[in-house]
DNA sequence: CTGTTAGCGCATTCAG
DNA sequence: CTGAATGCGCTAACAG
């Protein structure tokens, strides 16, 4: 590879010549011949500026670490792709991070990209102490995504759950079903009791109920086929619907009503959350609230970006996104035989 | 941040001395007395050597691109995972590079992870030709996964399509199955053919027919339902199997089945391939062959470390992986009524 | 055992 | 309009 040195010497001029006609900072005012020489010369040697220097002399590389709990569970690819489409067409790369929500991992990753002197940092899904973040990422600007916490220490990227939530209920009212049951998530998750709280709330704001039947679960699929299994089992009837709190749970709850030989949608209505890619690859495929995975991401990286170039208005900014209710062939009015 | 200045003077010595106890070439011969005071020092400035800086001197930047179709697609995540594990346990890190298969962005990015002096690059289903890759590739090592070609100037790591086919059509006729279809992909596909080949040989092998029904997709979704829900419209008696090209065209004949009423796996066993993580969530849990994806990228990493370390005998290197047959629930004797 | 110095490739003063 | 010189933070001779 060949460096500025060698553009020079071969054109005949000196490398800070060199170095303004490569950054444009030579505009109108330099003389026609030697810009033409110049051009020649970086063709013939095929020169490329080598970003490394240029980083340390610029003190920023156009760089940005993105710290991910796992980019195989299907609810992140769509996100960091956001995230990376953004960046890129912005000049800036993107360090994949997985972390497996390791509080290890995430804290060595902290420092590993600050010593790579990134730019910037977007955390998704880390839930590591606000106090023990600020510390170890110093200077560096950063943006949470999926942080359900209010904190006015950071930037956060998140979406509606509970308006989510409730639009789903509210749906498979209108479909007119009468008994819902919730299949919750983790008791401790703060998405977990947004979903559950809209649920009962738009049971109570329709006078369905004001004791509706929920079942904790942990947002695994498992625990969607366990507590789907439970349920069908104990009752002789079944409800015309369940809500799960996320898709997975919703995949768990089908292979049970399946094995069951419960028909969805004629016998049941199911309705999941997220929208991850598999819902829509499913048969039947599944009605589901989508999260705007996508935006969030373009969206946090447009804040980083905002807060790397420092114009954005002090006092962090929560981004609220509107969900959106998808939907498929595992919901329907319920078929009276 | 604080740099090797700063702390040899709050340690009183020179940063050489400094840069000696940071990077351990100072072993047993260095003054405890010395190493106590930049320990000290260090800690107290909460100093992390500048890894630019570092890599404009060394030439390395400990870091290699991971150029990949499209990260969104449920076959690359396990993968991209693969390598990032192994590289992160080498201190390497990776910038992740989205291209959709468009080979301008690819040729962009290629030329971008150049200037930003990657040690290495990995190049997953990349088809542009081997010529263009090695003019624009200069001198950086690289090494493919998933290009199927054989050509003697790459490295290469790829999984062994001819033998699954045959052990999944295999895995059929020990079922008892007499009529098997195959949906193929795309018909100038290298993977597809192999795929495809190996099927008209296992049924030949084994004296089921020299005259297979082979149908052609494209390995879409919309593929595996159009075509298999011509299948069962055209004729009277449905095949006791199907072996689809992939993952993806099996998502979608099992939803055509699923709206004929054909019961999977007791009217029609139904095979996949890849082993896309839906596979496992959907119901029934489709049986299908599993491309040793992390395993692949995890050799990919392997292989270019030592390529960059330059500890691999010359001659380009092919690795084959084996793929494995996984038994779910989509796959069955026929059961006579 | 430790300090001085040069140079990695580039952008940017400051002169001319 | 262009060139010489400086320094970004670090490593590696080379001295001492």
């Amino acid at each position: 590879m060949s460096t500025i040195t060698d553009v020079a010497k071969k054109a005949g001029v000196s490398i800070a010549t060199v170095s303004r006609y490569v950054n444009g900072k030579a505009d109108g005012n330099m003389n026609e011949e030697t810009k033409r020489k110049i051009d020649e010369a970086i063709r013939e040697l095929n020169y490329e500026p080598n970003s490394i220097a240029r980083s340390l002399k610029s003190k920023e590389t156009k760089t940005i670490g993105l710290v991910v709990p796992d980019i195989v569970n299907p609810f992140f690819p769509l996100m960091v792709r956001g995230v990376e489409d953004f960046l890129r067409e912005n000049g800036y790369s993107v360090f994949l991070c997985n972390t497996d929500q390791n509080s290890q991992e995430e804290l060595a990753y902290l420092k590993l990209l600050q010593a790579r002197k990134v730019d910037g940092i977007i955390l998704v899904g880390v839930d590591l102490p606000s106090d023990v973040v600020l510390e170890y990422i110093a200077d560096t600007p950063f943006v949470c995504l999926e942080r359900h916490e209010n904190t006015a220490e950071f930037d956060v990227i998140y979406s509606d759950n509970y308006q989510g939530a409730y639009d789903a209920t509210k749906y498979l009212i209108d479909l007119g079903a009468k008994e819902i049951v919730h299949i919750a998530g983790r008791e401790n998750s703060k998405v977990a009791n947004l979903r559950k709280q809209a649920f009962i709330q738009c049971l109570a704001d329709h006078e369905i109920t004001s004791d509706p039947s929920i079942l904790n679960g942990s947002f695994r699929l498992e625990d969607g086929y366990r507590l789907t299994m439970e349920l069908i089992e104990q009752r002789k009837n079944i409800p015309d619907a369940i809500f799960y709190a996320n898709d997975f749970m919703a995949f768990g709850g089908i292979r049970a009503l399946v094995e069951k030989e419960v028909r969805i949608p004629q016998d049941i209505s199911v309705i999941g959350y997220d929208d991850v890619i598999v819902a829509s690859l499913i048969t039947p495929a599944l009605t589901t609230v989508r999260q705007p995975v996508y935006e969030m991401g373009k969206n946090a990286a447009e804040l980083l970006l905002k807060r790397i170039q420092g114009t954005v208005e002090p006092g962090k900014q929560h981004v609220l996104l509107k969900p959106e209710l998808v939907i498929r062939n595992s919901t329907s009015m319920k078929v009276v035989q």
